[in-house]
RNA sequence: GCGGAUGUGGCGGAAUUGGUAGACGCGCCAGAUUUAGGUUCUGGUGUCUUAUGGCGUGGGAGUUCGAGUCUCCCCAUCCGCACCA
């Protein structure tokens, strides 16, 4: 009998479903709508096996629903902006768009040739003009709106990649992509006012609109935007040419506000500026704060450390003259890079006065300390307790002092109670070519003025590929003069256009809804956009747990006050899946050797050339740099692509790391095999159609059961992403159909069983099932066909066998009907032989029947 | 330091509400097929043991007829954030 041969039927089934146009989403307007869709791709060049993973899971929930009865929406796409592209060109002497546009040729033929349930007909890339002239769209409109503003600010500048960066991607004090430390640049920059929806972003994470989310990423997010409750207040200042004669400081602890010894301020904070001017010590001491690290490392060991400003501040409530000091460790980002220090109960205000000799004053009393003797040492107190030293807040329990403060300062005038978040506005200004124009005119008359409509797109101008040689932006330069300088849309005198281009989180941000819609006159057209959205289906990398979610969740806000959608919240159920990892090698010379350079025997390795031992080193996510990387074109060509597709849903739970192995791939290869032979054995049953006998032999139902109980199992294990314990119920059921008969009563029993056999495979190897179906003798596509009915009937058993427990310990078992009074179920247990030999020389002190699951006898 | 998770055979991992621990896959062992290797197929495979026995879910206690699952304490690993006032 001829193997199943995937290099044959992979190509053939492809070419079936894009005859009859199976996965086009939106031609179903009486089924209920489903859009699943998978963080669309970056084009780097090749498609990895992380996106194999990624991609094959989102195709099996599409191919469900969609046999479930649904109108899917399955899209896919391009990330295409970015600066890989340009130091790429860099690289290679070749333009940013034309490396883009390649490696999208070549990677959707790699995903078409994984045999996705894509409607390749809504696909673009976020650095087609058609689709960036939307976005310039809706810049100017949240510009109308207020939502995005010009500002002058210090901004965090990567002295590698030439470009300002969010907050969002500095990580440790470095940039994201390129791992140099950031540099505090002052700039005029635009900023998305995400801020202004920090709360509402906040309050979504707890109110039951993320359900659908994990809860990590969801506290990921909570600790991003940071809110705190607290006090902004002011204290008066007195000295000498003081630039300010107020400070406003920011404190969540208000309540210990007598226990007040000294004010602080940032080395960056602009009081401190105004007397590193006049005194070059204090320069001196705000550049070796400047010059320390943000690393943990550096955090750790850094002293506190402080410079005494010529100024002091009057304490509120008592009046006192309050010192002021520069300290390092206090951040001019947060808050208002001012404090109240209280070392009583602050451990860096604590340190910071025990090397400065400031008072420490206690000002909240542990519950079991005396307040007449109670004394703070090395350790700031930060528990519960109630108030003393503290005036008329003495003996209040300190969680009802604080609002008592607060309503004080609001009363003398000095502040106000307020909510403050960690999370800052989005600058979304980058200095480089390859991404979306910032369709602005800077006028020296009329100032940033919006480019019309009418002249929109602000394309890209076409640059000489020789022009990406020199690091920078090239759209500052002499060769684009004649792009950038163009009259003012207003008064039409000669201006200069904006040469920024926007962050590519920006293009990421609202790609979904353009999938849902796509009219060529506005970005989304709303009926069409909220008929799919939300996205019910989010499945993507947890990389993105901060960046692009929250971006995307802001953006989506935006666009419903711009009346494009009805929906806030973008996505719906969010599944964050785990990385493809594999073993590393290396030579006697430390180099990094490739998986097909290594053969490998059981715990040792060896070179293929040359045969030199190889260290195995540990198993890591698959990275170029380490070679432990294996190509999806290989594994199609060796197994095919279903193989590849089954393996990296079959071993561990998707939102966990699986890895590769050779091994793997091989035992779903084998799998796939043994669904065609035994396919085979049925070969044109489903065509038969023989009617179910209505009395079948106990072999016959006890299949027709396991047939159902499949069924039901792998259903609710796709609904509920667990997928390797679906496949595991695959592998179940091939070992239950393996001897099955195909003659006479068994004809419809083996129709019912191949057929749900390859129907519930199908989601996993599309292509596999599809020449199973044929050979079944199935009407049509199985793509296409109703997935498989669960009869209740046959979920339950005539007979089923309890275990018996003799105190706790299994000694035996009975069968009894599932529905057997509790009585005879005691008197079967007791009676049964290996039960009553443990029962020797005991007595029964209590039976515990648990009805269709155990019987426990308590004896003694 | 703060927050979140995780801990089960040689390995990846299964175990509804507390109810037969180790499904399924990989690996390994034995056998069959094959000239041989590979492939494929069949059977076995937690551990100790003379066993129709004992022990076993990171460690320790507890609740319960019964605990991988619940409670408390401890240990380890991973992830995120981090001088956030």
């Amino acid at each position: 009998m001829a193997r199943y041969n995937p290099a044959a039927a992979e190509p053939k089934w492809q070419k079936a479903w894009a005859e009859k146009d199976c996965f086009a989403a939106g031609r179903h307007s009486e089924r209920p709508k489903y859009y699943v869709l998978e963080m669309f791709p970056y084009p780097s060049g090749k498609i990895h096996i992380g996106h194999v993973r990624n991609y094959a899971m989102g195709d099996v929930i599409a191919r469900f629903k969609r046999a479930r009865g649904f109108d899917v929406l399955h899209p896919m796409g391009w990330d295409a902006f970015g600066l890989p592209a340009e130091n790429a060109a860099m690289q290679t002497g070749g333009h940013p768009k034309d490396w883009t546009y390649g490696n999208i040729e070549v990677m959707r033929e790699q995903l078409k040739r994984m045999g996705l349930a894509i409607d390749w007909t809504r696909e673009f890339a976020t650095c087609d003009p058609e689709y960036y002239v939307h976005q310039q769209r809706l810049f100017l409109e949240f510009l109308k709106k207020d939502f995005v503003e010009r500002r002058e600010s210090l901004v965090n500048w990567d002295p590698v990649e030439m470009t300002v960066l969010a907050n969002e991607q500095v990580v440790d004090g470095k940039g994201w992509r390129s791992g140099a430390p950031v540099e505090r640049k002052s700039m005029s920059t635009w900023f998305f006012k995400i801020t202004d929806r920090a709360e509402d972003l906040l309050d979504a994470l707890d109110d039951g609109r993320l359900q659908g989310w994990p809860a990590h990423v969801k506290e990921m997010q909570r600790n991003w935007i940071g809110r705190s409750e607290g006090l902004m207040m002011s204290f008066p200042l007195s000295g000498d040419d003081l630039p300010q004669d107020k400070l406003p400081i920011y404190t969540t602890r208000p309540d210990t506000l007598y226990g007040a010894s000294f004010l602080g301020v940032a080395p960056d904070h602009p009081l401190a500026k105004h007397f590193a001017d006049q005194d070059p010590d204090c320069a001196a001491f705000i550049a070796e704060c400047q010059a320390q690290g943000t690393s943990e490392a550096d955090i750790e060991k850094a002293e506190k450390k402080g410079y005494r400003l010529p100024v002091t501040g009057r304490h509120p409530f008592t009046d006192e003259e309050l010192p002021v000091y520069i300290a390092n460790f206090i951040l001019m980002q947060y808050g208002t890079g001012a404090i109240f220090a209280c070392p009583a109960h602050d451990q860096r205000d604590l340190d910071f006065a025990r090397k400065y000799d400031l008072n420490v004053i206690p000002v909240v009393c542990p519950p079991d300390a005396d307040p007449s003797s109670f004394e703070v040492a090395d350790e700031a107190y930060v528990g519960p307790g109630s108030m003393m030293m503290s005036g008329f807040l003495d003996g209040l329990p300190a969680e009802e002092a604080l609002p008592a403060a607060i309503k004080k300062i609001e009363e003398m005038g000095w502040g106000e109670g307020t909510t403050n978040y960690r999370l800052r506005d989005w600058g979304l200004s980058r200095q480089r070519y390859w991404g979306c124009p910032i369709p602005i005119i800077h006028c020296d008359t009329c100032g940033a003025v919006p480019v019309p409509d009418d002249q929109l797109p602000v394309s890209l101008p076409p640059i000489d590929a020789s022009e990406f040689k020199t690091p920078g932006n090239p759209l500052d330069r002499e060769s684009t003069k004649s792009w950038r300088e163009v009259p003012c849309p207003k008064c039409g005198d000669m201006a200069r256009r904006e040469t920024d281009t926007m962050d590519t989180f920006v293009d990421s941000s609202w790609y979904f809804a353009r999938f849902a819609s796509q009219p060529e006159a506005a970005p989304v057209e709303k009926a069409e956009a909220d008929a799919w959205m939300p996205v019910q289906q989010y499945i993507g990398g947890i990389e993105h747990a901060i960046l692009h979610l929250l971006y995307a969740r802001y953006f989506t806000r935006n666009l419903k006050d711009c009346g494009y959608t009805d929906v806030s919240e973008p996505f719906t159920n969010l599944f964050t899946q785990g990385m493809v990892t594999h073993a590393t090698f290396k030579d006697a010379e430390g180099n990094w050797l490739f998986p097909e350079q290594v053969d490998v025997k059981g715990k040792q390795a060896f070179a293929v050339d040359g045969g030199a031992e190889v260290a195995v080193g540990p198993i890591e996510k698959m990275s170029k740099s380490k070679k432990n990387v294996v190509a999806p074109e290989a594994i199609a060509d060796a197994y095919g692509a279903d193989a590849a597709r089954f393996f990296m849903l079959s071993d561990s739970p998707p939102e966990r790391d699986v890895e590769w192995t050779d091994a793997g791939v091989e035992g779903a290869w084998r799998f796939a095999n043994r669904v065609y032979e035994t396919v085979a054995k049925g070969e044109g049953v489903l065509n038969a159609k023989t009617p179910m006998p209505t009395e079948l032999s106990d072999d016959l139902m006890a299949l027709r059961r396991t047939t159902h109980k499949t069924i039901e199992g792998v259903t609710g294990d796709i609904e509920h992403f667990r997928f390797n314990k679906a496949i595991a119920r695959l592998y179940e059921f091939l070992g239950a159909c393996k001897n099955l008969k195909t003659d006479g009563d068994a004809a419809p029993v083996a129709a019912e069983a191949l057929g749900a056999l390859t129907q519930l495979t199908a989601p996993f190897m599309p292509h596999l099932a599809e020449e199973c179906w044929g050979l079944l003798g199935g009407e049509g596509l199985c793509t296409d066909a109703d997935w498989p009915e669960v009869d209740e009937a046959l979920l339950s058993e005539d007979v089923v066998t309890l275990p018996v427990q003799v105190n706790g310990k299994r000694r035996g078992e009975i069968k009894v009907a599932p529905d057997a009074a509790e009585d005879a179920v005691k008197e079967a247990a007791l009676s049964q032989a290996d039960v009553a030999r443990f029962m020797e020389g005991k007595t029964v002190r209590k039976v515990i029947v648990v009805p269709g699951r155990i019987v426990n006898v308590v004896a003694g």
